[in-house]
DNA sequence: AATCCACCAAACTGTACGGTTTGGTTTGAC
DNA sequence: GTCAAACCAAACCGTACAGTTTGGTGGATT
């Protein structure tokens, strides 16, 4: 009963996410939706009375399954240890960020958000937010177990996030074709300059 | 005679750029465009065969006159020298894309990049390419005199324009209310922690 | 058996807007 | 003074498309 509901919504969302995905917003048709659903139109404006709220709801769900940085369970208890978490986090985000998928989830919601402001605005509290939150969070940690002095650590993750974020936007999402994500070594040798920006001697 | 046709054409451009900016380009129609620039739809159509088009133009003007990152006329000579050119990029940086007219323009650019394949190479190119390459040459340079061991200038000029572009990316062009640009302190130990992640000790 | 709800197909409405056309007026060249 | 090019105002065209309405079907509940 319920569960029908939640089906069909759900058939819906998954067509609409793709056409959104491939063909982009303005350039999918509400009968197309339709049509990519196998469903009528009276039935997709009973669920979602607009194609904004369509849209919207395709972003939210396409935001908030992507896991950028799961909650670190164990702790940092050592130098290596940060240095572990960095990198883990630096490739997860990179190879996450960086799959052909989420490129385009990515371009469709950035291709959107700079018209919609209330949109803009959850974008940037869901991910940006997020994984500075995250890494200040990480940091913090090292600080108070004395692995790391870290005197701003608002500035610190931005330090590191930042750099990460290069290699995403602009060889990602800006790019023509989608690059790769960086290399390993890339990655640690980024996460070494972090440290040493932190003060650490290598 | 050319120059009447520089000026039309000059005019029609200054409507069409005040349009988009407060409009956006779905919410402007070609109608008001001709109505702000007090120019007849043929004229208009004359000079912009098409509403793309115009488009096009007004970013490409919009970005090419803000001029980021000025050559680097005298030379560095020593790290106080880097030090402060650093600080200066950072600052004119931070300060000129944290205009709310910049944001305005950035905001519009952004908003269609990523529907327009060919603008989007044209922006990635024009400003976060620009701005890499000036700073990873001034890297070059400073390596170059022995000031500094730049082992890997590509990763370094990320590592300092990375964490400038958060306070623009993030809290400028994404964020509800424009954020004031740094304060200067913040970014001097920027600067610092970059130094520091260069292998410059304080 | 009656009813109600979710659903479907398809025609319809209204409008916004990009682009064109018409027909007439100014401006400058020669 | 004439001619052509640049310009203007305004009506016009075509179409795409969000959202509505109509009329009808099937399956679960009472």
């Amino acid at each position: 009963m319920a569960r029908r509901k939640a089906a069909k919504r759900e058939q819906i969302l998954a067509a609409a996410r793709k056409l959104f995905l491939t063909q982009g917003f303005n350039g999918t048709s509400m009968d197309a939706v339709t049509a990519e659903a196998g469903v009528s139109k009276q039935t997709l404006y009973a669920y979602f009375p607009t194609k904004t709220d369509l849209l919207a709801d395709v972003l939210y769900a396409g935001m908030s399954e992507l896991v950028l940085v799961p909650p670190t369970a164990d702790e940092i208890r050592n130098l290596d240890d940060l240095r572990e978490h960095l990198i883990t986090l630096a490739s997860r985000l990179t190879t996450s960020l960086l799959q052909p998928e989420t490129i385009a989830l990515m371009r469709l919601v950035l291709g959107e958000v700079f018209h919609v402001a209330e949109l803009r605005q959850h974008f940037r509290e869901a991910l940006p937010g997020q994984v500075l939150a995250r890494t200040e969070a990480m940091l913090r940690q090292a600080d108070a177990h004395g692995i790391l002095r870290v005197e701003d650590p608002e500035l610190a993750s931005r330090m590191f996030v930042g750099p990460v974020m290069t290699y995403v936007a602009l060889d990602g999402f800006l790019s023509a074709d989608p690059a790769p994500p960086p290399e390993h070594t890339r990655l640690v040798r980024l996460v070494d300059a972090f440290l040493a920006s932190m003060g650490v001697q290598p």
